[in-house]
DNA sequence: TCTATATTTAGCTAAACATCTAAATATAGA
DNA sequence: TCTATATTTAGATGTTTAGCTAAATATAGA
């Protein structure tokens, strides 16, 4: 596939976008922790992010037992600058801006650990949690 | 719609962006010319058309008979100029280019003819193009 | 006014794609 | 080595979209 065609077709989806600006600071988030806030399930955005990876747009790194992703720096810098902009006028990268901080003022554990226990609070996670 | 969104997702289609780029250097074609030049049916090239002016990135005027697009001066300049620089590279546009040439040197009259009667070399147009 | 014709709209089909659930994979840490 | 778990792959499903043909629209020019 044609190189700009791959990256407009990787940027042209409303999800794919909120992942980029998330990480357009130079932060980076692990794959649970965008899953938590797009709200789709983990498939679903391991699907995204490995295609924003193929278009080049995205590197991941391993840590503990987390991978961790970030657009590398100097990527497509004059696009993705073009794109940030106008995606600080939208509501929703707003809200996600505001939903990122609170989940970034958690750790990976306790987000994943939301996810897939669900709604536990840590403290009585061993008694209270089974599942069903 | 976000307008970012619109934008890229009007930009991230393989004809959309060989009629860009046909229109990139500060030309006008009409909907007949954009059709010879992609060798897809007028419904199609009408479409694509109406997308990108939708999204703001191109204009049409009237002249004669037909409407010819072309991209408003300083229209998202920064991103089209982003998508012009890689797009050069591409074997596609190159060929474009080239069929570009052979359509501009005729007038849109010629390849509309040869549109709807088919085949037909304009001097015995009267006795030899009836239609069936 | 009438006719020829460039473009658009409507309606359809097939392919592409976003999302889901279930299962597989890989690996960190005990 | 074993187990728990973060991520990916596979497969199914509903939606979107690019393309087509046929019909409608709008209008330039006689």
């Amino acid at each position: 596939m044609d190189t700009p065609l791959q990256i407009l077709k990787a940027l042209a989806d409303r999800n794919r976008l909120r992942i980029m600006a998330a990480l357009m600071d130079g932060k980076e988030l692990c794959a649970c922790q965008i899953t938590e806030l797009l709200q789709v399930t983990g498939p679903t955005v391991s699907r995204h992010l490995s295609l924003l990876t193929w278009a080049g747009l995205l590197s991941s790194r391993k840590q503990g037992r987390w991978i961790f992703f970030f657009i590398p720096a100097g990527t497509e810098a004059r696009l993705l600058k073009w794109v940030g902009e106008r995606l600080t006028d939208s509501e929703q990268i707003r809200d996600d801006a505001r939903a990122l901080e609170a989940i970034l003022s958690q750790d990976p554990e306790t987000i994943c650990r939301k996810q897939r226990g669900e709604a536990c609070c840590p403290a009585e996670e061993k008694q209270s949690c089974q599942k069903n």
